[in-house]
RNA sequence: GGGGUCGUCGUCUAGCUUGGUCUAGGAUACCAGCCUGGGGCGCUGGCGGUCCUGGGUUCAAAUCCCAGCGACCCCA
């Protein structure tokens, strides 16, 4: 548990709406329902945070691309299941100008059936395969549930989806793995614990062979869901008619998988660090690694104001994002406020003491735990100091989010713990969908489906039906 | 999908039940000045609201009624 206490955290969602405006990230006033702007701050965090998933992706063989925003009905309709799934939850452009159109187009909600059109003109032969695409777009949901700030919006303005073209279905389980892999990785550069789990048949993305998901548990014990990964068969591709000639000269279909994560992922990394105090960010993706403040005594400001101006060079030159605050109408303890809901890692306090000493007071954002440290060794006791954080935050998180998955062997546990927004709750289960579903309703939660993330020997019986278990099943309360 | 609660300066809110004294009060933020300075000092002055929008009832509406828009909560 963190050093600075969380007394309001069952209150989860309103701590969050607050620091979405209080700490300058997103300003959901928008006057458009489910919309809303994200704030310079919070724009470099969302930045910050994205170009981890930018570097994973470049360094693992996808390419960026752009598509456009609008899908023809034509083609969005070509995939049955999935247009099944989707037409209600677009937003249509009937209209060019004042001329009704022929054929509407819908704002993309997933980029699969504008790619799709492409790839049928791109993939000629196993040559071109595989083909690793991926771009990071605004989508549009027509969500008719409570809209959410970043969690449930309507223009989800933030998304990183990648879609891949192999040649044979092995090569395209073989991308799911890499996916969960680049996934893994990137949630733990952030820091951010979570479960992956195979959705259930009934759960999955429409138009998937099979669904893999990330969730995370927020405070008030909910589960989010920051991340999937979907095998899509060729379903796509038969809808398309995507073909590629083999080595043998015969037309094969493709083999496809598609892997998104959204702006959640920036509510992920602000939701499992925070505090009473507001936001704490990993130092990885912190726009301010380190904020400077002089505590300006007078007729000691010019020598004090100084030292911070000499600190500051140094810590640029040894590339810390810093800043230094010398706002001249606030007092120090305001500032520590301020700088401390924005969630900077490190606070430098610079004051006659140290100059004394010629020392700098460092304060690490997590904890509030103060030391003090020569100038001379600043960078260094500073980088080590960010490590630590990081390594520190990840203890915390990971300790948190293991504490409320729970293994339990009858029903009447998982009820309780579940009415007791305790988080997680693992079940043994048949493999039989009828049970799964009952397992939703009996609980009163959500399946999120078999763990991927551990091996494990079942041995016992399913928990609704107590026939022989085939699996291991995960329930919770989901955003 | 079903049910409920709510909408007042940028933000948080008082007022609404019982319409009139509301020219809508406070706090905070913001601006100017003084004073300070190691966790939100203090003081003085200032800025800021067609009481969500539209309609209705009434001599009179922030307050009552209807609709729309928006927000939140609960259940499925």
């Amino acid at each position: 548990m963190a050093a600075v206490k969380r007394k309001d955290w069952s209150r989860y969602g309103k701590w969050f709406r607050r620091i979405l405006i209080d700490a300058g990230i997103l300003d959901y006033r928008y006057p458009i329902k489910g919309c809303g702007v994200w704030l310079p701050y919070g724009f470099k965090i969302r930045r910050n945070v994205f170009q981890i998933l930018r570097n994973l992706l470049d360094s693992t063989g996808h390419d960026e691309t752009l598509f456009p925003l609008m899908i023809p009905e034509t083609a969005l309709a070509k995939e049955s299941s999935h247009v099944g799934s989707f037409e209600e939850e677009c937003y249509w452009v009937t209209h060019g100008g004042t001329d009704l159109l022929k054929i509407k187009y819908a704002l993309r909600p997933t980029s699969e059936t504008a790619i799709a059109p492409m790839l049928k003109l791109w993939v000629r032969s196993h040559a071109d395969l595989p083909l690793k695409l991926y771009q990071i777009v605004n989508i549009f949901r027509y969500e008719t549930k409570a809209t959410r700030p970043i969690l449930r919006m309507r223009e989800v303005s933030t998304f990183k989806e990648a879609h891949t073209s192999h040649a044979t279905f092995e090569d395209a389980e073989e991308q799911v793995k890499e996916a969960i892999i680049v996934y893994k990785d990137f949630f733990d550069a952030m820091d951010v614990p979570y479960r992956i789990s195979k959705r259930p048949e009934w759960d999955k993305f429409p138009g998937a062979l099979y669904s893999v998901a990330f969730d995370m548990i927020c405070p008030d014990g909910r589960t989010l869901q920051v991340g999937t990964v979907h095998n899509l068969g060729q379903n796509f591709s038969k809808a398309f008619d995507i073909t590629y000639e083999t080595e043998k000269g015969e037309q094969e279909h493709i083999w496809q998988t598609c892997y998104g994560i959204s702006g959640r992922a920036v509510a992920a990394v602000l939701t499992v660090h925070g505090d009473d105090y507001g936001v704490v960010l990993p130092p990885k993706i912190a726009p301010i690694q380190a904020v400077i403040i002089p505590i300006p005594y007078k007729n000691k400001a010019e020598q004090i104001n100084k030292a911070c101006k000499d600190i500051e060079i140094m810590l640029k030159k040894a590339n810390v994002q810093v800043k230094l605050d010398l706002r001249a109408d606030m007092r120090p303890g305001s500032k520590f406020y301020y700088w401390d809901l924005r969630g900077v890692p490190i606070r430098i306090e610079i004051g006659p003491k140290d100059i004394e000493q010629n020392e700098a007071t460092i304060v690490r954002r997590d904890t509030l735990e103060k030391q003090t440290c020569k100038i001379s060794g600043l960078v260094k006791t500073i980088q080590e100091l960010m490590r630590t954080m990081m390594k520190d935050l990840r203890l915390r998180a990971w300790k948190w989010m293991d504490e409320r998955v729970h293994r339990v062997d009858n029903l009447e546990d998982a009820k309780k713990l579940i009415a007791r927004k305790e988080g997680i709750v693992e079940v043994l289960w048949c493999g039989n969908v009828k049970c799964g579903q009952k397992l939703e309703e009996v609980i009163g939660a959500r399946v999120l489906g078999v763990p991927m993330d551990i091996e494990e020997k079942i041995d016992g019986n399913c928990v609704i039906c107590g026939k022989t278990a085939a699996d291991i099943i995960r329930v919770a309360i989901a955003y």
